[in-house]
RNA sequence: GCGGGAAUAGCUCAGCUGGUAGAGCGUUACCUUGCCAAGGUAAAUGUCGCGAGUUCGAAUCUCGUUUCCCGCUCCA
């Protein structure tokens, strides 16, 4: 089962690369860790992965787009909590290589052992029978001290292996990657390549509600790229370096939020449903543990070959953020609401869905392998993608039967005449039943093929990449057939 | 970051104990082709991930390094 998963990741990372849909980041320079790049098809499919997301948020009357600034005032990132939060002190057990955060690793510690510690640390100290809350806070410090946090790692063993005073050093990593602005590399010149888009909504809350003139309850979409300095990348584009955000932060009176976070659960979850993903890929994953800003959150996941993985996150992310803008800037941020006639900082419910992610859920969703019957009889199998329509990077395919009798003008004229409205490919070479395949294995929904009927009553066949079945259409009603199903 | 595995043509891989590279598929051209890939003919493509070392000679041995995959760890 495990070895089968891995197979189809190796398949569908070659395909990708074969067909020209995710390449890896400066190859030819043997690559950058964690980067890729997406080619013609890939940019297809990502670029229809976010219309179709903005369609399905912002072709609303209370959602309103906005394409924030990467770079951001510092203190942005002071106010969300990103400067200090965002930084995981972590250690390794150089016995066992047992690796455990900081902060995980002291909070599973009983207070009884905390205290034991200390008296290790501190001898005569802690003698006396202190309060545990006393042990707590006097414990708290310490983490909160890089020289006493090094005694105290040593004074403690590690729980996977019981060895004592095997811990490396705590090492912090901020997450965040960090550029200079102007021609002085200093502190005062530092700025952090945002880590998530959201932040340039909230930052424009007031901005955009006052020049769109929207009221409470509304929304604003955004997508962008977000960079997070991860420690080890892993499984293709799923986590990444530099990856895109598709975020909508929706803004609600406070007593409100629950109904609005329950509401866009039911709507985020359905879009996947509605874009082809099957149900049983999806499922619901509540944090037990919130983050500070939350008071409530779920995430959407899908089954990759790899296991489970999120792909959005609806999170309500309470006043935390707006509050802490207040503060650090100055500035209020607070709303007028006239019909309540009272003045409040709204809440935020949050969706924030992975763009990059989401498109790899797309393409391993759609990634089929069938078994069908060829010309000869035999059954052989059929690699195909089986997109949305909507997502496909190539809408229509067009062939002329054969290589003569007039047919290839036809199909050009028919290319010439779709590619305006939908991104279309022709191809003659080789016979047309590999040429179906080829489509298949990109994706392409329809092939509309010109054959001897064609040059009798200007119909041609179109035939359906799922079911493999055609059916003849007027050329000149070629345009409108395919806009209905895209 | 630790441990394990891998890296040879666009893809999948072969290349045994060192003698300067092959296959299948794909691609391109021409022919053939009358509806579901792998007919015919011809052609192009690799400083064997990168850098050192050993050697008369390295894809092959040694060391380093980068990237990818798996496990651990991590994923406010």
């Amino acid at each position: 089962m495990v070895k089968q998963s891995e197979n189809i990741m190796d398949k569908i990372v070659s395909l990708a690369k074969r067909r020209g849909f995710v390449f890896q980041s400066s190859e030819i320079y043997g690559g950058l860790n964690g980067c890729w790049d997406y080619g013609p098809l890939g940019v297809e499919l990502l670029r229809n992965v976010k219309d179709a997301w903005w369609k399905a948020m912002t072709f609303r009357d209370n959602i309103e787009g906005l394409d924030a600034s990467i770079l951001m005032h510092p203190r942005v990132w002071e106010a969300s909590g990103h400067v200090e939060n965002f930084t995981d002190p972590m250690v390794d057990c150089k016995s066992c290589k047992a690796r455990y955060r900081v902060d995980i690793l002291l909070d599973e510690l009983s207070t009884k052992k905390k205290k034991e510690t200390l008296r290790e640390m501190f001898p005569g100290k802690f003698e006396g029978q202190q309060k545990d809350e006393i042990i707590e806070s006097e414990f708290a410090k310490i983490a909160n001290d890089d020289n006493a946090l090094r005694s105290l790692l040593s004074a403690l063993s590690c729980p996977q292996c019981g060895n004592k005073s095997t811990f490396t050093d705590a090492r912090k990593f901020n997450l965040m990657f960090k550029t200079f602005i102007g021609p002085m590399e200093d502190s005062s010149a530092i700025v952090y390549l945002r880590p998530e888009t959201a932040q340039g909504i909230f930052v424009n809350f007031l901005n955009v509600q006052s020049a769109s003139r929207q009221k409470i309850p509304f929304g604003i979409a955004q997508i962008g790229k977000a960079f997070r300095n991860e420690i080890n990348t892993k499984n293709f584009l799923f986590r990444t370096r530099e990856f895109e955000q598709m975020e909508m932060q929706f803004f609600v009176k406070p007593e409100t939020d629950e109904t609005w976070f329950e509401y866009w659960r039911e709507q985020r979850m359905q879009w996947f449903y509605d874009l082809g993903m099957r149900k049983e890929k999806l499922q619901w994953h509540k944090h037990d543990k919130l983050a500070h800003y939350a008071r409530n959150a779920y995430d959407i996941e899908y089954q990759f070959p790899f296991g489970w993985g999120e792909i959005e996150g609806i999170h309500n992310r309470t006043n935390f953020d707006l509050s802490r803008h207040e503060e650090f800037s100055g500035k209020s941020l607070k709303y007028f609401d006239e019909e309540a006639k009272e003045k409040y900082v709204p809440f935020i419910i949050e969706t924030s869905a992975g763009a990059s992610r989401s498109c790899m859920a797309f393409l391993i969703e759609a990634y089929r392998e069938e078994e069908a019957r060829t010309a000869d009889g035999e059954m052989e199998t059929r690699v195909v993608l089986k997109f949305n329509p909507k997502l496909a990077p190539i809408k229509a395919a067009i062939f002329p039967l054969v290589n003569r009798d007039g047919m290839p003008e036809i199909a050009k004229k028919i290319e010439h005449d779709l590619r305006p409205s939908f991104r279309v490919f022709y191809d003659d070479s080789g016979a047309v039943g590999r040429r179906y395949r080829r489509q298949d294995e990109v994706g392409t929904p329809f092939c509309i093929t010109v054959d001897s009927e064609t040059l009798e009553n200007q119909t041609v066949t179109i035939r359906e990449r799922d079911s493999m079945e055609q059916v003849r259409v007027a050329i000149s009603s070629l345009k409108s057939w395919l806009s209905e199903r895209l």
